[in-house]
RNA sequence: GGAGAGGUGGCUGAGUGGCUUAAAGCGACGGUUUGCUAAACCGUUGUAGGGACUAAAUCCCUACCCCGGGUUCGAAUCCCGGCCUCUCCGCCA
């Protein structure tokens, strides 16, 4: 959410942005005749309750001494209800404002390119060689039922289409990647190792930004009304809502291994093969509550956190840098970073890093008290380190030999037992 | 799920309708004293919104004792609903 007093000051600056990011701009002027309205309501309703509490303490003091009040307290009466009929027609007004500030979008931050779609995105970094083969390199799926590993037909009749079902080694290297992920981030990268829950109320998700806008692709269960996570993000972010951190406790870093939940409403027919695109998958996420100063510098960092997993799997990838048009509705600058996929010739997103500056801290009031005791807003930071299924598929395809089998990368010998190749007996 | 107890400032904890501007203590911060530390003593101590002006400082007002309603001239205090915590019982991995 925006700051009102921000909008207020720089109402066309928003608007541009707003366009930018391809939304709607028109609600700004509307929220700004809201807040010249809800001001002078305030400024009423709080004249009138001056006024009431100055003749309560009189009736106090008549009654005292022993005096009739009753024809004060007749006034006062009166008073009474104008405040009920101010203070309703305030309610309205701030409601009205609210629904529109929550629906207002992040602003790019300035170095952010303005484009688009994914066409404009910016590529700032490639890492890694392109792995040659001298046999044709299959595609995950194939691999995954020649080895036995991934069973998509027999989860879907589980659950439907977009669900996994991984079996024996596949399962083991699943839990591996994840596994050497957390260390990594705690024992390296100097995370804090949080297990969240799975299940989140609706405040948590309208404070990190999928709610109001994104209801429509989560899994929400009906009788409590709660939320199955889409992302570790909602209830790692929102742990310290309505807190005040001192400036000798940040920066913070948490990383959480979850399951993430995802609709994915509106993309049917999209990467439907595979594991690409799925309703349930398996993340690492990395989240960071920093100093407003040292923000961007953070996001750096926290790219580099997740860069080292791909690193030391040794797969080949990219970073780029997401134009305005492109870039999620609470982000102020993004990068994503793209793994390269031998069997389907093409880079997949693995991770998207953003610094949503006090955009998502506002939503759930998490300031911080500097070294003269003022008190701002903390930034938010978070980034996959890193998502699953696209890790799994870049390993799969880029480790497979001539016979199907998969040449597990020396990081993960202690995650999996030692094991070194994932192959079919019948290969042996 | 049943029965009971509770939710007050950074923390502990008083407070049964106006003498509360929320007591007291602890902690934190500042000062005095001190070779240093400690102790003692003195002082300070929350958040948000609105206004005085354009900003900062300052001042004024309003709100906030879990949340939302209600009663009342007036609510931390009384009433209703909700959420959460604790104890016991039941059920359960």
């Amino acid at each position: 959410m925006l700051d009102i007093n921000f909008i207020r000051n720089n109402p066309d600056k928003i608007k541009q942005a707003i366009a930018n990011k391809h939304e709607n701009a028109a609600s700004i002027d509307e929220i700004l005749e809201l807040d010249v309205q809800r001001r002078s309501t305030i400024y009423a309703c709080e004249q009138l309750k001056s006024k009431r509490n100055e003749r309560s303490k009189a009736v106090n003091e008549l009654k005292k001494k022993g005096q009739d009040a009753s024809g004060i307290i007749e006034e006062t009466k009166k008073i009474g209800d104008e405040i009920k009929s101010s203070e309703e027609k305030l309610k309205g007004l701030e409601s009205q404002m609210n629904n529109l500030l929550l629906r207002i979008p992040n602003v790019p931050s300035a170095d952010t390119p303005v484009g688009k779609d994914e066409k404009d995105n910016v590529v700032v970094k490639t890492w890694g060689n392109r792995k040659v083969f001298d046999f044709t390199p299959l595609p995950h799926w194939e691999l995954g039922r020649i080895l036995d590993i991934l069973d998509l037909e027999r989860s879907s009749k589980i659950s439907g289409s977009g669900f996994i079902l991984l079996k024996g080694l596949g399962a083991k290297l699943e839990r591996a990647l994840f596994s050497f992920m957390l260390d990594l981030h705690t024992r390296e990268h100097g995370y804090t190792e949080l297990f969240p829950p799975f299940l989140v109320n609706r405040t948590a998700m309208t404070g990190t930004g999928q709610l109001p806008k994104l209801e429509e692709d989560m899994y929400r269960t009906t009788v409590d009304d709660l939320f199955l996570v889409p992302t570790a993000e909602v209830p790692v972010t929102n742990i310290h809502r309505d807190e005040i951190f001192s400036y000798k406790d940040l920066p913070v870093y948490y990383t959480a291994y979850t399951p993430c939940f995802r609709r994915e409403a509106g993309s049917y027919g999209k990467d439907t093969r595979g594991i690409i695109r799925v309703h349930q998958f398996n993340k690492v996420e990395l989240v960071k509550l920093v100093r407003p100063e040292t923000s961007y510098h953070e996001l750096e960092l926290l790219v580099g956190n997740a860069e080292k997993v791909l690193q030391l799997l040794g797969l080949e990838y990219r970073i780029v840098k997401l134009c305005t048009g492109d870039m999620s509705f609470a982000a102020a600058k993004c990068y994503d970073i793209e793994v390269w996929s031998p069997g389907l010739d093409k880079f997949l997103e693995v991770s998207s890093c953003s610094n949503f500056e006090d955009f998502q801290s506002r939503r759930i009031n998490v300031r911080f008290r500097d070294e003269d005791g003022k008190i701002g807003f903390v930034h938010t930071l978070n980034g996959s380190g890193l998502a699953l299924p696209r890790t799994v598929i870049a390993l799969l395809e880029t480790y497979q030999q001539k016979d199907g089998s998969i040449v597990i990368p020396d990081v993960l010998y202690p995650y999996m037992s030692g094991i070194k190749v994932i192959d079919k007996k019948e290969f042996k």
